[in-house]
DNA sequence: CCGGCTTTTCAGATGTTATTGAAATGACTA
DNA sequence: TAGTCATTTCAATAACATCTGAAAAGCCGG
């Protein structure tokens, strides 16, 4: 339609928004590829279908497949569809915050959660139980101690996180006023 | 000294501790190891030297090095030594306030301030330039304006949470009554 | 400046994760 | 139902990251 074949500046721009963001992604530990199908969908504007994608970014069927779903898991790219056209087409979310809010989510529900989880497991290991079992030295008690205040410090700190990361997701631009707010307040 | 041979209990716990923590090191793109030698040097709170190390996680002596090194140059762990022991002991940072200020001011320096470079690069590509160019039709001109309002929204979003995370990362408890401040706020 | 002890380095081995491509599956039409 | 086109799956493979262990380099007291 539009862009001619000539169009250099605007395609450079986007490969190169494409790599950064990649890259970015891959630091991460999301994969380079789908971070890059990402950027490619966030800096064109465009829907645009499976092979598209694939010419574009010289991936494999395959990997095009297996990326756009996982964005789609993580509620970043949305489906969509063209009259008399087949083919589906991905769009991504075009606001940055939310964009964000959704990575917070995933990554706090895969990360954080499990940890969490154990911790508190871990904790009961060493709760009441400890004093119950039969004759231990004060020094081995005061060890359980000092590792009981250092878990629960991580805990806490964990814990608060979650709380944190709770309020900067939650839905409507909260986030956005959220850190306006705390920018402005230190000054 | 204190510990003996059949005190499983905090043994367990903080076993635990440490593969729960290498755990969420390896998903946030830290290494296994260098994780979990942090957290046994921050759940046993002892100073351990290199071949401590070695033992209780089972690894070799390359690898000890490599990791402690890393976590020095984080700073989330100190030298010290042991009057008439040559070997060096290593400790871990006990706040986990200050924990979490060297892991983000490090992970911004290494993810986001070379994107943000070049995102400032890709910036000029389409910038003042691309209107001096020859013939351009007015639907491209148009491509190109839509193009620099979305990578200035990723712009400005970056600056901002640099911006922010420069407010966390700040000397002294500020992170925490920060934390405690917008918890408060939003209820 | 030698000998013993400690730490660092790094080439190669090992383990992990991402990618491909072709086959299986699904979805729609006639 | 068969035929066409699109999408997903997955075993094989490639790419990448991590770890080992032995050799090299540092350090120190005598």
């Amino acid at each position: 339609m539009s862009t001619t074949h000539h169009q250099g500046a605007l395609r450079e721009a986007q490969d190169r928004f494409v790599s950064a963001w990649g890259q970015m992604g891959a630091a991460w530990g999301i994969s380079r590829t789908m971070a890059e199908v990402h950027a490619l969908l966030y800096i064109t504007g465009q829907p645009m279908n499976t092979d598209d994608i694939m010419d574009r970014l010289q991936i494999s069927r395959g990997n095009a497949s297996m990326s756009l779903r996982a964005l789609l898991d993580w509620g970043v790219v949305q489906r969509s569809h063209k009259r008399g056209d087949r083919k589906e087409y991905f769009t991504a979310e075009q606001d940055v915050w939310t964009l964000f809010r959704a990575i917070v989510r995933e990554r706090m529900k895969r990360e954080v959660d499990p940890v969490l989880a154990s911790l508190f497991e871990i904790r009961d290991l060493t709760s009441v139980e400890s004093s119950r079992k039969s004759a231990i030295s004060a020094d081995d008690k005061q060890a359980v101690l000092e590792h009981n205040r250092r878990l629960d410090a991580m805990l806490d700190f964990l814990q608060t996180m979650e709380k944190l990361s709770q309020r900067f997701v939650s839905p409507s631009g909260r986030g956005l006023r959220l850190a306006a707010t705390v920018l402005g307040k230190v000054s």
